[in-house]
RNA sequence: GGCCCAGUGGCUCAGUUGGUUAGAGCGCCGCCCUGUCACGGCGGAGGUCGUGGGUUCGAGUCCCAUCUGGGUCGCCA
C-alpha cells in the first residue's frame, strides 16, 4: 500500500545531513538500501543519489504503528522518514560520510513498495551486461553509474560556462537534414510528405556550423547528439554526444589555445592537472615512433627503423621487404629477454591478427648471446648493429616486422599496446595529452578506387602543400589536428576551406563533378559566395571524454541508456517493427531477404 | 561479415577421464534477537545446466547447429 507524501517536504538529501543538523528534525526520502532488524530495533540504510544515511527505528520514538510499518521494509522500498538527527549511540561507520550520524525516526511513510531486484543495487557490480541493460533503470540506481552521470552533468556545465565566458554562443542545429553519403553510413528517416525521400540524422553538425560562421556568429558551440550507422565498439555507440565548436577569423594556433584552456578547466573538475602547453607531434612522427595516429605516450617501447641494416642482410624476409619498397622496424620489449618460446609464439600470432605476415624476434641473454628466429642469417656485425640501434641490453626482447611501411607501423603499434597491457606497463594515474598535427589531407581508398578525405572534404590543405593538390594529392598535409589522451582520440578538428576555388579543386580530387558537389553541398558553396570568414573548429567525443575522466573501460558506463553490439536497446527492445499503416503512410514496402534469395 | 570469450537457482560461481538425487556463497521467505552497519542464530523454498538436434547403456560435461551478451578485425569522412 503506497502512502501519500502529503504534508511532508524533503528537507535534505541523505548526505546533506551533517553534524550541523544535530538536534534538528529533518525529512529525508529515498530507497531502502539495507535493513538490519535486531528485534525491537531496526536500522535502515537510506539511499539517494547523494549517498547513504542510517535511520534507526525504535518503538519508543516512532510509536507502535510506525514501528510495525518499519518491520515490513524491504530493499528498494521508497520511503519518507521524519525524525531527529542525532549522533550515533553505537560505533561510528568510517565508510560513510554520514557515519557518525543517524536519524531517529518519528514518522515513516512507505511511498512505494518494491519487488526484489534481479541483481543487487551496489558498487562494483559483477553482473552480466545483458541483465544490467535489460533493467537499466535499476542499474542506473547504482552509485557507480550515478557518480558517472553526475560527473557528466558537471563537466557539461563547466564546458558551457567556460565557452560562454570565451564569447561562444550555444546554437542548435537540425536533427533532420540531408544525407551526405561521404564517410560513415547515415541513419535515414523517411519523409511522409515526400514519399521516397529521406532525411538523415546528423553524423555531425559540420556543415551547419560552417554556415553559422558565414552568418557571422563568430564563435559557436553545441553539446550535440550525433548518429553513425556503423558497428559498435566499447568506445563507439550509434548515437553519441559531441562537444562541437567553430570559430571565425582564426587559424590552428587559436583553436589549440582555447581548447587547451578548456581541457585544463574540465579536467580540473576531477582533480587532474593539465600542464600547458600540451605537447604536439606531427602525424608522420606519431606513425614513425608509435605506429599510431593516437599514440599512448604513457610508456616507451617506441618503433625503431632498422631498414638500412636489413637492406643487405641474408635474411630473405627482411631483404625482400626492403627490395619491394617496404621497411623493417622493431620494438624493444625491455626486460623480457627470458620470455618463453610459447609466449613469443603467441605474440607472433597476435602480430598476424594485426596484419603482419610474421614477426621476427631476437632475445638478448644475460651473457650477451642471442636467441633468435633469424640471427643465423645475419653476420656478427649485423647483429651487433641491430642490437645497438635498438638500444638492446642483456635481458631485452627485440621484435621486428618487415613489410610495407604502413603495415609495419600498424602491426608494431598494435603490438606495443598489447604488450603494455599484458605487461602492465601503464600507470593508470597518468594523463598524457598530445596534439597530433599535419594529418594527410587524403587517403587512397582501394575499395572506391579514388582518394577520400581523411578528415572531411572541407579541410584546408597546409599552405606549403597547396600546389601539390593536383600533382601529388596523397602527399598533401592538412590543417587538421586531433587531441589524444592516453592513446584515445578524444577530439579532432581542422581549419576549413573558405575559398571556393580550393573547395572546388578539393571536390575534383575526390572525384566529384561540379554538379555532384553542388547537388550535395550546394548550399554551403553558395553561402561562400556571399562573404565567408576564415574559420576553423573542433569537436570532442563527449562520451569518451567522460569515460576517461571516470576511468571506465566502456562509454556504455557514462551513457544513461546505451545500446548493445547490434545497435538494439535491450530495455525498450528498439528497434521494432511498425504497423503496416505507418509504412503505407511513408510509402515504404518491406522486402525481406528470404523472399529475395531466389530472385 | 570474420575471429575469440562467456552462458549452470534471483546474483556470482564450482562441477574431476561422460557415471547415483547438480553443489557453495550471497540474496529471498519464516521465526528469534535493543546498537547493527558484510548484524547474528535457527529453519525453509528455489535449477527442463541458453535453445534444438546428435553420439552413448548413460550428457551440465563430447559433436553439430543455433540464440544471447562481450571483446576485436573489417567498418567508423
Amino acid at each position: 500500500m503506497a502512502e501519500s507524501m502529503k504534508g511532508l517536504h524533503r528537507t535534505h538529501r541523505c548526505t546533506e545531513v551533517s553534524s550541523d543538523c544535530i538536534g534538528q528534525t529533518v525529512t529525508v526520502m529515498g530507497w531502502v538500501q539495507k535493513r538490519r532488524n535486531l528485534g525491537s530495533l531496526i536500522f535502515v540504510d537510506l539511499r539517494d543519489r547523494s549517498g547513504i544515511l542510517q535511520i534507526v527505528f525504535d518503538e519508543n520514538d516512532a510509536g507502535h504503528e510506525n514501528f510495525e510499518k518499519a518491520e515490513l521494509l524491504r530493499n528498494e522500498f521508497v520511503i519518507a522518514v521524519t525524525g531527529e538527527v542525532t549522533r550515533r549511540e553505537g560505533a561510528i561507520n568510517e565508510q560513510l560520510s554520514t557515519g557518525e550520524l543517524e536519524i531517529r525516526a518519528r514518522e515513516l511513510r512507505i511511498l512505494s513498495e518494491a519487488e526484489t531486484p534481479p541483481f543487487p543495487i551496489e558498487r562494483n557490480l559483477q553482473t552480466k551486461d545483458e541483465l544490467r541493460l535489460k533493467y537499466r533503470y535499476l542499474d542506473l540506481r547504482r552509485p557507480d553509474l550515478q557518480h558517472n552521470l553526475m560527473l557528466r552533468s558537471k563537466v557539461a556545465t563547466a564546458v558551457r560556462t567556460f565557452l560562454t565566458d570565451e564569447g561562444f554562443l550555444e546554437i542548435e542545429t537540425p536533427m533532420l537534414m540531408k544525407s551526405t553519403p561521404e564517410g560513415a553510413r547515415d541513419y535515414l528517416v523517411p519523409s511522409r510528405v515526400h514519399p521516397g525521400s529521406f532525411y538523415a540524422l546528423p553524423q555531425s553538425p559540420q556543415i551547419f556550423k560552417q554556415l553559422l560562421m558565414c552568418s557571422g556568429y563568430d564563435r559557436y558551440f553545441q553539446i550535440v547528439r550525433c548518429f553513425r550507422d556503423e558497428d559498435l565498439r566499447a568506445d563507439r555507440q550509434p548515437e553519441f554526444t559531441q562537444i562541437d565548436m567553430e570559430l571565425s577569423f582564426v587559424d590552428v594556433e587559436d583553436v589549440i589555445d582555447v581548447n587547451e584552456r578548456l581541457l585544463a578547466k574540465i579536467f580540473g573538475e576531477v582533480g587532474v592537472h593539465v600542464p600547458l602547453p600540451i605537447p604536439r607531434m606531427t602525424y608522420q612522427e606519431a606513425m614513425d615512433r608509435y605506429g599510431s595516429d593516437k599514440p599512448d605516450t604513457r610508456f616507451g617501447m617506441e618503433l625503431t627503423d632498422v631498414t638500412e641494416i636489413a637492406r643487405n642482410c641474408e635474411f630473405g624476409v627482411f631483404r625482400s621487404a626492403v627490395e619491394n619498397g617496404g621497411t623493417v622496424r622493431g620494438i624493444n620489449v625491455k626486460g623480457q629477454g627470458a620470455m618463453p618460446r610459447k609466449k613469443i609464439d603467441a605474440l607472433v600470432e597476435k602480430a598476424k591478427e594485426f596484419g603482419a605476415k610474421g614477426l621476427a624476434y631476437l632475445s638478448i641473454q644475460e651473457d650477451q648471446s642471442v636467441k633468435s628466429s633469424f640471427a643465423k642469417f645475419l653476420s656478427q656485425d649485423e647483429i651487433q648493429s641491430l642490437v645497438s640501434t635498438m638500444g638492446g641490453a642483456p635481458g631485452d626482447l627485440l621484435l621486428f616486422a618487415a613489410d610495407q611501411s604502413q603495415i609495419v607501423c600498424e602491426v608494431l603499434g598494435h603490438l606495443r599496446l598489447h604488450l603494455a597491457d599484458a605487461l602492465d606497463l601503464v600507470n593508470k594515474e597518468d594523463y598524457h595529452f598530445l596534439w597530433i598535427t599535419e594529418f594527410p589531407l587524403l587517403e587512397w581508398s582501394e575499395e572506391q578506387n579514388r582518394f577520400v578525405a581523411k578528415h572531411h572534404p572541407f579541410t584546408m590543405p597546409m599552405d606549403e602543400d597547396l600546389d601539390k593538390l593536383e600533382s601529388d594529392p596523397g602527399a598533401v598535409r592538412a590543417k587538421a589536428y586531433d587531441i589524444v589522451l592516453n592513446g584515445t582520440e578524444i577530439g579532432g578538428g581542422s581549419v576549413r576551406i573558405y575559398q571556393n576555388e580550393i573547395q572546388e579543386k578539393m571536390f575534383e580530387v575526390l572525384g566529384f563533378t561540379k554538379e555532384q558537389a553542388y547537388e550535395r553541398f550546394g548550399f554551403l558553396l553558395n553561402a561562400f559566395k556571399y562573404g565567408v570568414p576564415p574559420h576553423a573548429g573542433l569537436a570532442y567525443g563527449f562520451d569518451r571524454l567522460i569515460m576517461l575522466m571516470t576511468g571506465e573501460d566502456s562509454i556504455r558506463d557514462v551513457i544513461a541508456f546505451p545500446k548493445v553490439k547490434d545497435a538494439s536497446d535491450l530495455m525498450s527492445e528498439a528497434p521494432g517493427t511498425v504497423d503496416q499503416k505507418q509504412l503505407e503512410e511513408l510509402g515504404i514496402q518491406i522486402i525481406r531477404q528470404e523472399d529475395n534469395e531466389d530472385v
